[in-house]
DNA sequence: TGGGATTGCGCAATAG
DNA sequence: ACTATTGCGCAATCCC
């Protein structure tokens, strides 16, 4: 992910076909980048180079590349226009599931922070009883221990869920 | 948000017209953005509108919208292009953040889940010093009544001794 | 050398 | 009349 190519693509791209392109800039232009901006392909079609010209496959002919009458150029236009779309299709799908996963974790989240509170406050009525015992032990070694278990659910012993 | 309105538009570009769209101006064109290939052939133009055509602004001859040598044409596609780019920018972006929002909520995660262990393990703790406890006390004041609780039945309160 | 996958870009339609 | 979004096709790369 990331990068990117494209850039001031370099020149030299002279395949033969003309572009037609008047004039000369002026300005400083490419140090990356120029070349640029004229690419305007007309379709001319280079006839045939040799004319022998294979179709398609021959060996050099970057010609094809820019044929845009071509049958093969078509077909590879196609191939990419399909393989763009299925492309943008899994990008927009997994940024979509990246989304949704935020929210399945703030869910979660919010899950555990709750259970924490839970914890968190069982722990201290726990470790209050306990202080309470103490307490009463140093108190009186052995007086009516009873007393100090107040009414509740002190021993709640349990709930795991989840 | 969401709508497909855009047709096919298929291949075969235009007309068939060819003409190269000479660039006359050449704007500088890359700051910083270069670009580099030109793309989709344009060219002809149709002799200006209504003939005696105001070039903006006029009423309503929509002529201007296709007009593509029009100064305005010209100025609203690059301002466009502008808002694209922008655009595209905050999406990927935002992609980018949400990215790192997972990766924040899953450690935030485990650092919740972290502390649930650790408050579990206290509470478990406390609760068989707890138990062990009550044991201690209920083997000290009725050594014969201690074996009465059963194993399972820890929790069964201490206020009965006596 | 080939071919799909990605990505930057510009265009046009259209939402806001 | 504008900008923001979005689908789309092109071309250059990337990557097997």
């Amino acid at each position: 992910m990331s990068k990117q190519p494209q850039q001031k693509l370099n020149s030299t791209e002279q395949n033969g076909v003309s572009v037609i392109q008047s004039q000369a800039h002026s300005s400083v232009v490419n140090s990356a980048g120029a070349t640029a901006g004229l690419q305007q392909v007309p379709q001319l079609v280079p006839v045939s180079p040799g004319g022998g010209g294979k179709a398609t496959s021959p060996s050099k002919m970057k010609k094809s590349m820019l044929d845009k009458d071509s049958d093969e150029y078509r077909q590879r236009r196609e191939r990419n226009n399909l393989a763009v779309k299925k492309s943008r299709m899994r990008s927009k799908q997994k940024a979509q599931d990246t989304q949704q996963r935020v929210n399945e974790l703030k869910e979660e989240n919010e899950r555990l922070e709750a259970k924490i509170k839970l914890l968190s406050k069982e722990l201290s009525v726990l470790k209050d009883l306990f202080l309470e015992h103490a307490h009463n032990l140093a108190d009186n070694v052995q007086p009516a221990t009873a007393a100090s278990v107040a009414p509740g659910d002190h021993c709640n012993t349990n709930n795991n869920s989840q």
